[in-house]
DNA sequence: TATTGTTATACTCTATAACTATA
DNA sequence: TATAGTTATAGAGTATAACAATA
């Protein structure tokens, strides 16, 4: 492991570059953690939420997640496809689908839950519980900030 | 701004999903801070190396930064057709190019260097510095993993 | 045989605009 | 007029496989 120059130059203080390459690794290895399972980042993140508002719909899904209306369709499809969400037309509001977990999803994200705690503590190794919770606290204040949408 | 239940459930303690938000409001808001120059993160990431070690190859680029080598060869394309970077072919070894920032791209460096850290002062307001050396450690340790590549 | 750069390709994520049907 | 979902589309990031030229 000759670790060449690497020389990032002015790349090294910025937050910015290291938080997209920490957010690469911890993709990388997600999807490894997920192998066989046919899941995605964000289809777990669909699913967790429709498990915790069950009767949700799409929009307020994609709202949670930042995820644009139109881009829910396929993924929710996706989901409906693979009988881990049941879809049916909201009888308060005939615009709009309920969205609810099925017994498959939730055997289906218990699974992942599990693999996604050993990818969490594989990525998190070495860290003590006070900087994972550091780590959570200074990330949570970033994502809670939008100067571009200002 | 009448908050809605946003109740992401099980993702809340998971650091991924944190990060993923993280990353994406960074991404987001350099977008806006790049408008009108043309760059793009990686292309600044290029530059940046470039910039540091003259006569560098993409190969060696790409692996400082993450970049497979395929995909290595529009982007340098972009920056040699804006006449930010230079290739010749290394007389060292001639299957390589030797790549080398020219005074544009230097210009163009420093205007996105300066961008940048206004971007990062946007995004990272209400940080201390200690809060921001922090960060940058835990990310850090959390990039120069790689369980999935083991 | 390994490495540099290349081409071709494919999948995912993200974004916008325009449409429909309901409200 | 506004909202929920849809369709179409486009740009960007990332990945693999196969190839030519050179080492």
């Amino acid at each position: 492991m000759s670790r060449a120059k690497n020389n990032i130059g002015e790349l090294g203080p910025l937050v910015g570059y290291h938080l997209r390459r920490a957010f690469g690794a911890f993709a990388a290895d997600f999807a490894v953690a997920m192998e066989g399972t046919g899941m995605r980042q964000v289809l777990v993140g669909i699913l967790t939420v429709v498990s915790g508002s069950p009767g949700i719909n799409q929009g307020a899904v994609g709202r949670v997640l930042g995820i644009k209306r139109a881009n829910m369709v396929s993924l929710i499809n996706e989901l409906v496809d693979a009988g881990l969400i049941a879809r049916v037309v909201d009888p308060g509001d005939r615009r709009a689908f309920s969205l609810n977990i099925t017994d498959a999803g939730r055997a289906m994200l218990a699974d992942c839950l599990a693999r996604i705690a050993a990818h969490e503590q594989r990525m998190l190794a070495g860290f003590s519980e006070a900087e994972r919770a550091m780590l959570l606290e200074l990330l949570g204040r970033i994502e809670r900030r939008d100067p571009a949408a200002a």
